[in-house]
DNA sequence: AATGAATGAGAGTTCATTCAT
DNA sequence: GATGAATGAACTCTCATTCAT
C-alpha cells in the first residue's frame, strides 16, 4: 500500500497521480501498463513515484482500493436488513444493481479495471495487490448470499462460493455487454431488471422446472 | 491468419510450432508470452517465425483457432437437429456440456488458453486475434441460442447475444469454480446438471417467478 | 571524516549510526552497501546523514575507523617495550596475535569490514577513506617492523613496507583461511603458531636456505 | 560462458568487445562496472551484448577465462616434471614467477582483474563466473605443493589449502606492493628472488629455528 | 539543528521486429 | 525459402545527493 508520505500530498496532487495510474491500468491491464506513461502523464519524476509506493504492485492496489471504495460508497450501499422477505430480498438486490450499474456506466475507467481485477491474468506478482482488494469485498458478497439463503430467496443446496461465482459471472457478462453496446439497444431501467430476473430464476430456490 | 506457406509444412513441423506457442500462450497470456521462448522450444529460427506468421498477434489467433476447433471435434458436436422439445434441447446441451468439460478437464492448457481468451486482457494489439476466433465460434453459438428460441426452451424476449454473453458468463465461472477446487467436493457428474439447471432456468421462457 | 557536529551527538545515537553503518558495509562491502538502508536500520533521516558525513566515503572512513581503534583496543597491544631479544619479540607478536585472531572470531562484522579494506576494490572513490583508516594504522605496524629489525628479529635487507605488505597478506590470507573453515580443522592455538612460525620464517633475516 | 555466436563473429569484434569489457571490469572491479559504458566504448548495441552474452556475470566469467588463459600461455608454463629436487624445485617455481611478474607488468589491466578475482568480493552473482575460472587454475596450483611436498621443498605438517593461501596472499602482496611502486625502488630481478626467498622459508620445511 | 520530499541519471534486462544474406 | 545477427526502445527499479523549509 502507498507509503504514509504519499497520504501527507495535496490531495490534488494525490488524484492526480492516482489518476493518471487509472487511466494507464485501465486501459492495458495491470501488465502492460506502463510506469512511464503514468509518471509522465501524472507530471511526477521517476523518483517520486518510487518514493511514494513501493513499485508497480503497490500502485495497482492503490488504485484499486480507490475504485472499490469509490464503488461502494457511490452506489450508496444496500439497506440493513437487506430485507425480511425473499421478495423483499430480491427487490433490494435489484434496486442495488441498477445503482451500482449507473455509477460504472459514467466511469469506464472503473469498470475496465474492475473487469481486470476480476478475470485477474494472474500474474504472480499481481496477486498481492489482488488479494488486499478482494479481502475487501469478498466478505461483503459473502453476507449477501448468506442472507439470501436465510431468506429462502437462495437455493441452499449448492455452495456458496459457486453461487457467487456464477452471480458475478452473470454479473460481468452483463457489464460487458452493456458497456459495448455504445448505442444501447436496451436501457438500464430494462436491462436491469430482466438480468436480476435471471440471477433470481438461476440462484433461487430450484422450482419445479419451467416445461 | 498463418500465411499459406506455414499451411505447406510437414504437419509434424506445423504442430511444433503450434504446441509450444500453446504451453507459452497457456503459461502466461497473451501479453507476457515471448515469442523469444516459443521459437526456442519450438526448435525454429526467429526469421522463419516471421515468415511464417505476421506477429505475436497472427500467431495468437492460429493457435486459439485450432485449440476451439480441436475442442469442438473431441467434445463430438451436438445432433443435428439438436431437439424437438424444449426439455430435450436442455438434455441435448446438458450432454453436451459434459463431454465439454470432460474434454477441458483433461487439457489445462486449452482451458488457460481459453480463458485468457474469454476474459480478454484486451491489449489493443489482442483484439484483432480475438476477432478472428471469435468469428469462428460466435455462429456455432448463435444458432444454438437460436435453436433453443425456435424450441421454446430458450426465453425470446431479449437480445441473443446478451443470453449468449450471460450463458457463458454463467459457464466460464463454473469452469473456474470447478478447475479452482482441486480436490473437488462436486464432481463433473453432479455439477454440470446443477449448472444446466441454472442455466436453464436463467435462461428459459420467464415463467411465474418462484416466491 | 565525520562532521564535528556529529561527535557532540549522545554517544549512543552515534553508535546506533555507525552500528548500523557498520553491519551494512560489512555485509555488502563499500560499493553495494545502500546509504538507504543504513539510514534506516539507523532510525536517522537522511538529510541528518548528509548533516553529519559528507558522503558515502565520509562515513565508511569513521566506521572503519571505530574498528580499527577497537580492534587494538580489545586485543590490549603489544607491551613496550616489545621486546629485548629476537625471540622475545616473536613471542610477543605471536602473543599479541593470539589476542587479536580472538578478538576477530567474535566480531564476524569486523572481519568482514577489516576484509573490504584490506583488499579495496579500488573503486576511485573509495579510496579516500581507505587512506584516512591507514593513516591510522600504517605507523603502529612500521614502528613494530622497524623495531623488529633492530632487534635482529626482522630482515633488514628489504624494504619495509615490502615486509609489511607480505606480512599482512600472509595475515589475511590465514584469516580468510580460518573463517572459511567453519569446522575449524586447526584450532586458534595450533594455527597462529604455525603461521607466526612461516612469517618469522619469511621475515625473519635470512638464514642459510634450509636443504 | 558466451553463446556460440559470439566465438563466430569476426575475432577482432570478439577482442573489441572483451577488451572495453576487461578495462571496464579491472578499472572498476565487477559490480561497480556498467555494461553501458562497456557497450559504448565497445560500440556494439544493447541488444547485441546480450545476444552474445547471458548477462552481466556470464561476461566477466568470459573476460576473466581469457586473462587466466593468456596468462598461462604468456609466461610460458612450468616445466614437466618441475623438478627432481627441493633445490631445483623452487628455482623452477622462482624462475616461473619472474616470467609471471614479468607479464603482469606489462598489463595491468590483467593484475586488477586477476586481484578482483581473487579477493573476490562475493557479490552472490558473480559465484558462478568465479567458479568457472578457479576450476582452470586451482587444480594446477595443488598439483604444484604437492609436487613440492613430495620432493621435500614444501612442508607437509599444514594442510595444502592452508599453504596456497599463504603463498597467494604473499604473492598477491607483492604484486600490489610492485605495481604501487611505479618508479620501481627494486627491480623486478632483485624482487623476485626475494619473496621467493621469502616463499621458501615460510612454506619450506620447517628447520630449526634461526635463533 | 534537522528534516524528508524530490530528483534524474543510471542500473541490468527483455522484447518484437527487421533485413541482408 | 529460410536464416539468425542485430537493433534500440522500453521495461521496472535503486541510488547518492540536494535543498527549501
Amino acid at each position: 500500500m502507498a507509503r504514509p508520505r504519499f497520504h501527507r500530498l495535496p490531495s490534488a496532487q494525490q488524484n492526480a497521480i492516482l489518476d493518471a495510474a487509472s487511466v494507464e491500468f485501465s486501459a492495458h491491464g495491470f501488465a502492460d501498463a506502463s510506469l512511464n506513461r503514468i509518471i509522465e502523464s501524472a507530471g511526477i519524476s521517476k523518483g517520486a513515484m518510487y518514493y511514494y509506493f513501493d513499485g508497480k504492485d503497490d500502485l495497482y492496489a492503490d488504485v484499486l482500493r480507490r475504485v472499490l471504495e469509490r464503488l461502494l460508497e457511490d452506489s450508496g450501499g444496500l439497506p440493513d436488513p437487506v430485507a425480511d422477505t425473499a421478495d423483499g430480498f430480491w427487490t433490494a438486490v435489484e434496486d442495488y444493481y441498477v445503482r451500482l450499474v449507473r455509477v460504472l456506466a459514467t466511469s469506464p475507467d472503473a469498470s475496465a479495471l474492475l473487469r481486470d481485477w476480476l478475470t485477474g491474468t494472474s500474474a504472480s506478482a499481481l496477486r498481492e495487490g489482488q488479494r488486499e482488494a478482494e479481502r475487501a469485498i469478498r466478505p461483503w458478497l459473502e453476507q449477501l448470499v448468506t442472507t439470501g439463503q436465510e431468506l429462502g430467496a437462495v437455493r441452499a443446496d449448492l455452495p456458496t462460493d459457486l453461487l457467487l461465482a456464477v452471480a458475478m459471472g452473470m454479473g460481468q457478462a452483463m457489464d460487458t455487454w452493456m458497456i459495448s453496446r455504445s448505442p444501447a439497444t436496451l436501457d438500464i431501467d430494462d436491462a436491469v431488471p430482466a438480468l436480476i430476473g435471471m440471477m433470481r430464476a438461476a440462484l433461487g430456490p430450484a422450482s419445479s422446472p419451467s416445461s
